[in-house]
DNA sequence: TAAGTGTATTATATGAACTAATACACTTAG
DNA sequence: CTAAGTGTATTAGTTCATATAATACACTTA
């Protein structure tokens, strides 16, 4: 369960899904919940790679990915920054809380659950926000 | 998305996740909705593989899986059979759904969404048991 | 005894993910 | 202009989980 703190961000590494998968999940993420603000830098794919031990090309995935969603914006010879475009952010921020909705929905369903009964389920779980 | 009927169940394969993976999941949501009395046997494992077309080994992974749960028992020479207990299939059945529940919360929380929203988000989309 | 079960073993194939090394293109500070 | 710092691209190789293949063995039942 190590940390690493690199510039503005936080990560948590495992081995349980893709590298580059966590890189830009857990910068989505960060984005989403805006836990930093709009027009911030990305730590540098040479520096990011080198702070959590990976590969450049698999930081450099994860940030090509980012750029596809238009939630950053890559400048040749500059950096890779947050879009600072709220909207964006805003639709991506919904897009992936409908889909986790949707993959809730459908366990549930294929578990034969109900949905009172899953609104239930729902409200018995600690939330700790 | 090609339905393929073996016996009491109903399959869908796709390449998306690993196949014994999909297998042990369906025959255990079958098993988790009632879909299939207790008791019942399985297709044999080479049947099962004929028919889906996949390699013996890889349905014997996944009903060696359901084994473990307990939700399945082998007789050697017979086949594999559904568990006659009720309870363990219940307390598999509120497992997976514990699960189900716990990662939509984690997925909500990683997007700094609270319980309301997340409740209101829930109750928007279109269930259809 | 034969046919149908599960089980085990060993070998091989495949593809995604990751690493490695290197070179190139662009920007900016000095 | 130059050097250092950016992203980008390419090619090659490694590693691992998954899946296949072929075969043999053990047990049950008609």
């Amino acid at each position: 369960m190590e940390n690493i703190q690199v510039g503005d961000f936080n990560f948590q590494m495992d081995l349980s899904k893709p590298l580059y998968e966590q890189v830009l999940q857990q910068i989505r993420h960060a984005i989403a919940r805006s836990d930093v603000p709009l027009g911030t830098k990305l730590p540098s794919v040479r520096e990011l790679a080198q702070q959590l031990k990976i590969n450049p090309n698999t930081v450099m995935r994860a940030y090509q990915e980012l750029d596809r969603d238009h939630l950053t914006e890559t400048r040749r010879g500059q950096g890779t920054f947050i879009t600072s475009d709220l909207d964006t952010v805003k639709q991506v921020k919904m897009a992936l809380a409908s889909e986790a909705v949707l993959v809730f929905v459908s366990s549930m369903k294929k578990l034969g659950i109900d949905r009172p009964t899953a609104e239930s389920l729902l409200k018995e779980v600690a939330w700790h926000e």
